[in-house]
RNA sequence: GCGAGCGUGGCGAAAUUGGCAGACGCGCCGGACUUAGGAUCCGGUGGGCAACCAUGCAGGUUCAAGUCCUGUCGCUCGCACCA
């Protein structure tokens, strides 16, 4: 068989045919698959592709048969960053590139023979898609979710552009790998922090891998405590107090100093003559270093006093205020209290500036050694004295909310979500600024805000669109002024951040979705993409998802309600591949040689599809030869007039069935194709025994072509017409395991003495325990090895083993 | 540092959730068919001559442990001054 002839032929009926062509009017319930949509980057598709799109289509295809409504769609997150940066070394516009390059990965992702819809594709470049996410950019806007603020952001200095914490890793650009400085700048914020409980308290119910849950919760990162307000001494203009955040206010009476951020905007007010020389110079060096060594956790405690002391508001001590970097002005208040005795930090910080250490938690079990940071008894606490730190820190919360001092309070490490960008190539913020009424959005009449083809956008750290007159030259749609666009463009995770809802309604003109047609359709049943989305892509999703609903678009609050990571397919060599390295298997010659399916099915069948590993080249030549094995049977039987009369092969059939149903919608292709494998190596085996029947065999082949169907689709499709089947098989009703060809009329049960195995007994199904062990002991062979013994315990478990136990 | 996960033949991996460890495949060995075989088909294949020994290492629970518990080593990932 040309399994490239083959395929070609499929797809071409499939597409003739609109077989993929979803309808929702159709039977069955709808079951949404999506695969997260790829970036069209200027290679081909990549073996990570394969591995997404291949293995998620078959699992689609799976539930199709499975009498599922299926909706898989497909389409480009298409603005970006790699072809903004490639214009500017080729000169080629990102736009051509672009284009260029979707044409390329559509023609790819088509002759992977994937049931993809292809009526439902959208390039988020394009403008009647971007328009959508200007209009949801004016959503959230008009609701008070999106907000222009002048706050330090994290720069990019190679890429030229703010980027979002989410983007920031280890102190570096996630994309170049730069390393990110701070810069005050305006920009535009999702305020996502507003969402942060609903966001928490939607994971549980969530069908998603726990490491990506637990990640998400992390990155929210509640942190339940309270507030304490310490006067000022002196007080400086209408400055009176300092609020810090804590969450051991059981250690409030252990207070020794109290510590601002070098940010904080009361640290030049607040300090003293004597000591401003120290602290603006201290200030204006932490101000230069980088993220990286800022937040170094072995770095020196390092700080200055300001002169100025403050009240602890529980009992009156007076107590210094340094400026120290180690306090963070992004958490909190940007201010916390000393407590060295208790806290890793403070004792180091303490210790270094000679402060005072003062115990008022007691270890239960007489631990004295300092700090010590668990939970214990307060002591030297006045009237709390002997309450546990879990009592006690409500207790002095209470107590401080009664003297006015204070009180409980939450607080998330997440921060608003960045999403101004000063690059060319993305969807650009829908505002106006003028003179006279300020900020304005774009009325939605006018969208979308069309993006210039003819802009020099050499990146200077200001946005290229800011040098384009005619783009930023326009009137104020209030007063009708002369007035001057934003010149900023959406960070790209905005544009993904909603895709998932534009699919079933691709084409909609008047709205981003039709909202029936949306609750109908969504949320995802099943989302399969990479890991690294977790604190990105996946939580700017949700975020969106829950604003959209609770401004009453959707009806649901979750887009996607399972979520599979597919592993990373390594070099040879166990390293990721990477053209430096040199271990890159492209996936081009394989098909060429191999076939897609044959392709498809190593895939599935060399790993585990959520662990990934490392490519093997013999992989792929075993499933070729394991897919001709399968071809010359049918060859061999196609002629025959089917029949189920022989019932041989009825067991291995079915039990085949039954497992393969359990896997694959569990994504365990690689058991799946197992247990299809042992199949076939029966029938080799019935194949060369002395009742063969081939009309007999016709018929395994013909159920087993279509249990295998979802696999290797074209291959399944061309042996299903070469025995005989005259409609796609993927029309074709999956095959049901018939129960009681399982029934078997013994078992083999291995019999321990002592627990080591001694030897096998055959003896009927379905006896009960006390059966097992009667007709156990009477067999010969189980005589022999008790050699007349007499057993004084015997376990059995039902359809497995017996254990004696003889002294 | 904290948290999570993983560690099984020469290799990729299975193991019905505490019940015959190594399914399936690669590789290797042997046989058949062949002028030939890097095609195909059939058989074998954890180690050890054996008793037995084997799931990173050391203990524990149990009639029974890859699976549960404790400790330990190694690798991977995530978070990392978040008060």
């Amino acid at each position: 068989m040309n399994h490239n002839e083959i395929e070609r032929k499929w797809q071409g009926i499939w597409n003739d045919t609109g077989i993929n062509t979803f309808d929702d009017k159709a039977k069955g319930d709808k079951h949404y698959v999506l695969e997260m949509l790829p970036y069209p980057s200027g290679a081909k598709l990549h073996m990570g592709h394969w591995y997404n799109y291949g293995i998620a289509d078959s699992y689609a295809r799976f539930m199709r048969m499975n009498g599922k409504n299926v909706f898989q769609p497909m389409g480009f997150d298409a603005f970006g960053l790699p072809a903004e940066n490639y214009a500017i070394k080729t000169g080629v516009h990102p736009k051509d590139s672009t284009d260029v390059n979707i044409a390329t990965m559509e023609r790819q992702l088509r002759d992977m023979g994937t049931m993809v819809d292809w009526n439902h594709e959208f390039r988020t470049c394009a403008p009647d898609y971007y328009k959508w996410t200007q209009w949801l950019f004016l959503q959230l806007y008009k609701n008070g979710l999106a907000y222009q603020k002048k706050a330090p952001v994290n720069f990019c200095p190679s890429c030229q552009t703010v980027i979002a914490n989410e983007q920031v890793v280890d102190g570096k650009c996630e994309r170049c790998k730069t390393e990110v400085v701070r810069k005050e700048m305006t920009q535009w914020f999702f305020k996502i922090t507003d969402y942060a409980e609903k966001l928490l308290n939607g994971i549980d119910a969530l069908d998603w891998p726990e490491k990506t849950k637990t990640m998400q919760r992390n990155w929210i990162g509640k942190s339940v405590g309270g507030e304490v307000i310490f006067d000022l001494v002196k007080l400086v203009g209408d400055i009176k107090s300092i609020t810090v955040f804590t969450t051991r206010a059981d250690t409030l009476f252990g207070v020794t100093y109290v510590v601002l951020a070098p940010e904080h905007p009361y640290v030049s007010a607040i300090v003293t003559d004597e000591q401003r020389a120290a602290v603006d110079a201290y200030v204006a060096q932490a101000a230069k270093q980088s993220e990286i060594e800022r937040t170094s956790t072995s770095k020196d405690k390092t700080g200055v006093f300001t002169g100025a002391y403050c009240i602890n508001p529980i009992n009156g001590e007076k107590v210094p205020v340094y400026v120290a970097d180690y306090c963070l002005s992004t958490y909190g208040t940007g201010a916390v209290m000393g407590v060295a005795a208790h806290d890793t930090r403070d004792y180091a910080f303490a210790l270094k500036n000679n402060m005072p250490i003062k115990r008022v938690i007691c270890g239960k079990n007489g631990n004295d050694e300092l700090p010590f940071t668990e939970y214990g008894v307060m002591t030297n606490s006045g009237e709390f004295d002997g309450l546990t730190s879990d009592k006690g820190k409500i207790a002095v919360l209470e107590k401080l909310a009664k003297l006015g001092h204070g009180g409980k309070k939450t607080n998330y490490r997440m921060r608003d979500w960045s999403v101004s960008r000063q690059r060319y190539w993305g969807a650009p913020i829908p505002m106006i600024y003028c003179d006279r009424c300020g900020a304005v959005p774009v009325p939605e009449k006018d969208l979308p805000v069309t993006l210039p083809y003819d802009v020099n956008f050499t990146p200077d750290g200001k946005s290229p669109l800011a040098r384009c007159e005619e783009f930023t030259k326009t009137v104020c749609p209030v007063c009708g002024k002369p007035s001057r666009r934003e010149s900023d463009t959406l960070d790209t995770f905005v544009c993904s951040s909603w895709y998932y809802l534009r699919y079933p309604d691709a084409h909609n003109d008047k709205a981003p979705f039709d909202k029936k047609t949306v609750n109908k359709m969504l949320p995802v049943d099943c989302y399969v993409g990479g890991a690294e989305h977790a604190c990105t892509h996946l939580l700017y999703s949700r975020f969106i998802t829950k604003v959209l609903h609770d401004l009453g678009y959707l009806d649901f609050d979750e887009p996607f309600k399972r979520l599979v990571h597919q592993g990373v397919i390594l070099g040879p060599d166990g390293y990721r591949m990477s053209k430096t390295r040199g271990n890159v298997i492209s996936a081009d010659p394989l098909i060429e040689k191999y076939g897609s399916d044959a392709l498809r099915l190593y895939l599935m069948f060399g790993f585990d599809y959520t662990e990934g590993g490392p490519w093997s080249d013999g992989g792929i030549t075993s499933c070729a030869k394991f897919m001709d094995r399968i071809e010359r049977l049918v060859e061999e039987v196609k002629n025959e007039k089917a029949s189920a009369t022989d019932g041989s092969l009825d067991y291995e059939l079915n039990y085949c069935i039954k497992e393969v149903k359990k896997d694959i919608p569990e994504f365990g292709f690689n058991t799946a194709v197992a247990r299809l494998m042992e199949l076939v190596n029966a029938m080799y085996k019935y194949r060369t025994s002395a009742e063969y029947n081939p009309a007999y065999l016709k018929h395994v082949l013909q159920v087993t072509v279509k249990l295998m169907a979802p696999l290797a689709p074209h291959f399944c499709e061309e042996l299903n017409q070469m025995l005989g089947g005259k409609k796609s098989v993927f029309l074709e009703s999956y095959p049901i395991c018939d129960e009681s060809k399982l029934v078997k009329s013994s078992t083999e049960y291995a019999v321990q003495i002592n627990s080591k195995i001694r030897c096998k007994v055959v003896l009927p199904q379905g006896l009960d325990r006390a059966a097992i062990e009667k007709a156990a002991l009477e067999t010969a062979e189980v005589k022999e090895v008790l050699n007349g013994a007499t057993p004084v315990k015997v376990i059995v478990i039902p359809e497995r083993l017996i254990n004696l136990i003889v002294n």
